[in-house]
DNA sequence: TATATTTAGGACAATTGAGTCTTAAATTAA
DNA sequence: TTAATTTAAGACTCAATTGTCCTAAATATA
């Protein structure tokens, strides 16, 4: 459990938002029906995103959401602190709330390093690099209907 | 949220245990005590423990648990799949229950060289290296006392 | 203006994780 | 045998996450 499930659904869709590569508001329903996320749920997380400034929304006939910016300045590191919070990065890996440099836990140091590679990776990630990965290896982003 | 507070907990007791070091058993309820974890919680974590041949454990007078084997020979990797589940280290990051390398997700070369990396340090990092360090740098298992 | 569309946001239900409590079973010692 | 100690195990409560539903607000179009 590296992710919320709100988290997972959020990288999903925004990626595919990404993917779609339109200029135009594309509305929630598309995106849940196609990803098979419910779509009040999936409503909730794109106003997280939308408050945070990674999305614009617009309402009425031909609304939807959109990129805020180019799919290129959007990392995942933006989503997954938009919706899960920074904890990942941050916390000590044991729960200790004073865990510090002062006072490190048995894992701080061993944890730090390797939690500063996986920043390094979701700050390194954006979401232009994962729509082209996507195009050229036919990658996926919902699970095969049986 | 990379561990559960059932693994966190269940990480410093048993380590803590390691570090005293001691043949005879040590009751539940001075690590409790001790740490400041629930002694009930902290009960069941060491059950499933103790069911995963990592604990032994004796009831009655002068009682407790004491590790089932030497401490350089129960790694962290032990720990957290027992109490967790291997999924931290088996799962998609995205959730996607069929990700694998016939259909990878857009996280999955990535996500996974960082994962096997993790799968090592916790598999490399044993009980006895760990209350080493305690003693050697000072370490602390408990949240300080205000 | 009236209606249909679509996000915003709150209330609510279901599920899971976290934590508590009680009783049973095993063991020791008086 | 009796009483005290201590883990085992299940039932139960509480809280957070996940998921659903309903109404309001904004917008476009007829």
């Amino acid at each position: 459990m590296l992710l919320s499930k709100s988290a997972e659904y959020g990288i999903r869709a925004t990626l595919y938002l990404a993917s779609l590569n339109q200029d135009s508001y594309v509305s929630i329903r598309a995106i849940s029906d196609e990803l098979d996320i419910s779509f009040h749920f999936l409503t909730k997380i794109f106003q997280k995103l939308t408050q945070a400034g990674l999305l614009r929304s617009f309402r009425g006939p031909n609304g939807g959401v959109a990129l805020a910016r180019p799919a290129g300045q959007i990392t995942l590191m933006d989503l997954v602190t938009a919706i899960d919070g920074p904890g990942l990065f941050t916390e000590c890996v044991l729960g200790l709330p004073g865990c510090g440099e002062r006072k490190p836990c048995p894992l701080h140091e061993t944890w730090g390093l390797e939690r500063d590679r996986l920043a390094a990776l979701f700050h390194n990630t954006d979401l232009a690099a994962m729509a082209a990965d996507l195009e050229t290896f036919d990658l996926r982003l919902k699970v095969l209907t049986a």
